[in-house]
DNA sequence: AATTCCAGAGAACAGTTGTTAACTGCATGG
DNA sequence: CCATGCAGTTAACAACTGTTCTCTGGAATT
């Protein structure tokens, strides 16, 4: 389906991209409503009107990185939340994939927690949108689910909108225990597994018992 | 105890607080890490320089900031969990007085909320600073329940934490409530403390069932 | 082979930024 | 009453910002 790329196109992807990267590493130490359009450039080594030929604003770039970082991620949370197994394994799981995500991409995460309620008003929404879509799928998922019977639509969105939020305060523990010294990091990593383990579990038992 | 203010002490607060509020009017549309100095000083109308009569920069001003938003909340958030009466009022107590904490200082939580995760790494840790004295302060509350009988000192703190977020999430929730048409602006805070309330509620129904 | 298109370069613009230094005038303490 | 302290002013600095216009070289189209 999809023509391969002349070689101008091409290259012009590869300097988006570029872009992209670049804002992502500089967002590590500011936000996006500080990022300059010239600092961008500097850190790819283009012309600041370059920039243009791919973004309109560095806002526009963050909604961009906004689907960058969220779109990709929607089958992987399908997957995960309907996968089998009992209530303990799951919880699990989904924490070990947290973890394994942030440390896979930490500069994402970091974006996302930073932006969700930042200053740029068009990025914060591009963002609620994502989490908006993620809940509805978790909502979809946990409908299959035999202790969902019963339930209606109001509380198991609810209830997922509970989830999605856990999961992302998880991660945003996972990213604050990758910083500081080298040596405690594992302990850090295993003491944040713990508690997001237990409050998991606890949101779970809730869940078990919403109908009595 | 506290010794009269001279004239001179007196104008200096005075002005102090005047970049304060400022500053935090600046803060609706933009985050900390793009707020200027000459912004803030421009705004008050007082020359540049005098800024740094009051701050080291706009990191240390947001640091003060901090201590505005979250300082004198501690004793509200004591009285508000450890008051009487069965689960569902004592939920329904908070949850008004968030709603009431955020119709009265927008600008202060949206502050918080958008600098917790933000770009300014004082100001980061400032947060998390008083928000561990919350969680702390909200686990000793809970410790006095008796529901709590049997509980590890632990799992208190990871209930705490669990409950000091949700509030954050939900004074969030609030303040998107107050954005938009105003028409409508009644039927999304119902939304909002309808949803936030069957969270609780079930925070709480997994609570009463953890030692299980 | 000739023409069009367009990603990126280059230069220039007016306006902004943080920080410095030396100052002024008034409240304060001796 | 006089000398000191200090909040706030004024002026100037080099460096930076977003945006415009003009230009260029090579890929794409005809």
């Amino acid at each position: 389906m999809s023509h391969t790329l002349g070689i101008r196109q091409a290259q012009k992807q590869k300097t988006r991209q570029a872009l992209l990267d670049a804002a992502l590493g500089l967002l590590e130490e500011q936000s996006l409503s500080s990022l300059g359009l010239r600092e961008v450039t500097r850190a790819v080594g283009v012309a600041p009107t370059a920039f243009y030929r791919h973004f309109r604003s560095t806002a526009d770039l963050g909604v961009a990185l906004v689907e960058e970082a969220l779109g990709s991620l929607h089958p992987m949370i399908r997957t995960t939340v309907s996968t089998t197994g009992d209530h303990e394994e799951r919880v699990a799981r989904a924490i070990d994939l947290i973890a394994r995500h942030v440390d896979g991409y930490p500069a994402h995460v970091r974006f996302i927690a930073r932006e969700r309620h930042g200053g740029v008003q068009p990025v914060r929404e591009a963002i609620r949108d994502q989490l908006a879509r993620f809940a509805q799928e978790v909502k979809d998922e946990l409908a299959k689910d035999a202790v969902s019977e019963g339930w209606n639509e109001d509380d198991l969105l609810m209830l997922a909108h509970l989830y999605v939020d856990q999961m992302l305060s998880t991660a945003s523990l996972f990213l604050e225990a990758l910083e500081g010294p080298e040596e405690e990091r594992p302990d850090r990593t295993r003491r944040v597994t713990q508690l997001a383990t237990r409050q998991m579990r606890l949101i779970g038992l809730g869940r078990h018992h919403w109908l009595d």
